[in-house]
Order: structure tokens, then sequence, then C-alpha cells
DNA sequence: ATCGATCATCGACGATATTCGATGAAGGGA
DNA sequence: TCCCTTCATCGAATATCGTCGATGATCGAT
């Protein structure tokens, strides 16, 4: 046999909408505010820190919201965006699922 | 301090730009049997194996290749095509640099 | 030298993505 | 109640992406 443990059409389309979600140079730059902050941060301490709008950040962030790598709470008239650090493992998972083996370092 | 290991904005780009290498369901694919044969394939091999043209096989390979994430070596009439395992240890370590710390499982 | 096979590149088209400014919805304070 | 702040959504403009068919380049075989 050949591929063993094949992936089916869903799956690529799936992991392909993960990687695609960390696609942007901006929502990595949300991303690793919002880890490097260590707490929930609102819409206007983010646009505060990336160089493009409001309403652009909160596209990016429905993005990330929408794959989960991030989540949302309303707090009164704001809202709270917070890193969800469980869904960012489905990158090493996909990688492992598409190769088949371990990865080894290097490059 | 609150970002000590804070990335730039070249390395945000460098980032996307491999997740966006893996952002499409037919470059999944190619990966994947690439990673599944074991061996280096042919252009036409793969193009049998994928629903998409010839042309577009050739164009996704030569973004796979472009980060790195495949090699690929002429022999005669044809272009063997082979997955390089070691460069996509990027993700796992992409991950950490944007999250900063490890990245629990489950979600 | 000619022909056929294999793959890359080109030009074009529709679809999707990114961004902006403006508007709308909802909550808090005076 | 009225206004201001905060954010999401809308509409539009521009750019990028994915796909195809056709063409071009290269190599091997006859």
């Amino acid at each position: 046999m050949n591929t063993p443990e094949a992936i089916t059409e869903d799956e690529a389309r799936t992991y392909a909408t993960w990687f695609r979600a960390l696609g942007d140079p901006t929502r990595v730059r949300l991303l690793h505010l919002l880890a490097g902050a260590g707490r929930a941060m609102t819409v206007g301490e983010l646009v505060a820190r990336v160089d493009v709008g409001q309403s652009t950040v909160s596209h990016h962030l429905r993005i990330l919201a929408e794959v989960r790598f991030v989540l949302a709470e309303r707090r009164g008239t704001s809202t709270l965006y917070a890193v969800n650090r469980a869904c960012l493992s489905v990158f090493p998972r996909a990688v492992r699922s598409i190769m088949g083996e371990e990865v080894p370092d290097g490059c």
C-alpha cells in the first residue's frame, strides 16, 4: 500500500482553512500581541499597535475567531479578545497528519 | 516590559508566507501525496491523482518549492518533486515564536 | 532531423481577500 | 434622556489567488 493514512478532501479543506487563517501578516501580529500580553485585550488596544484601521482589525479578529484561534467576549461597550492557546496545536497535528510521520528539525 | 520577544514586521510577513503556502486544499493534498509515496514523483503522476489540470499542478508545485517545502530535480524530460521534511518544522517553530511559549494539546 | 512526451510559462478570466471610510448598534455616563 | 465611546457591519475599490487552455522549451527516441 502507498497511503495507509490518506486524508480526505474535507480534511485537506479544513487544514487549508487553518493555515490560511495565519496566512496574513496582520493576523500573525495580532495573535502575537495577544499572546505577548498574556491577557485579554480590547479592539482599541490592538488597533493602537497595528498599522491598519479599526474596521480592518475587526475583520481580522473575526477570521481568527472563526477558527477558534482567539476567543471573544463582550464586556460592556467593548469586546475582549484572548488567544486560545489550545487551538494553536492544530498546526503540529495538521503537519503530522499531512506528512504521516514526525517532522525533523532544521532547514 | 510587555513584549520581551517581539517579532518584527518582516518576521510576520515570513511566517504568513509559510502558512499561506499550505493555505490551499490542492497544495495540502500534493504535499500529502508526496509524503505518502515516500519517494520523488513526477508532475504527471501528481496530475493523475488530483482534480486539477497540469498547469495548475505546476503552479502549486512552484509555490511549494519557493518556500522549500518540496524540492525539484529535472530528470530527463520530466521533473521529480520530493517533499522536504526538514522544512515542515517551520510550523511548530513559527507557532512557538508567535505564541512565545509551548502550545498545549486539545481544542 | 523529426516527432512525441513532459513540463513550465503566458494570458486571461472569475473568485476571493484586504483594506478603507461610513454607517449602525449597543452600552455607560452626565 | 441625550450624547459619547466602542465596536461590528456594510459597500466599494483594489489587489491577489486559483484555474484553465494554449503555447513554448527541453529532452529522448526513432
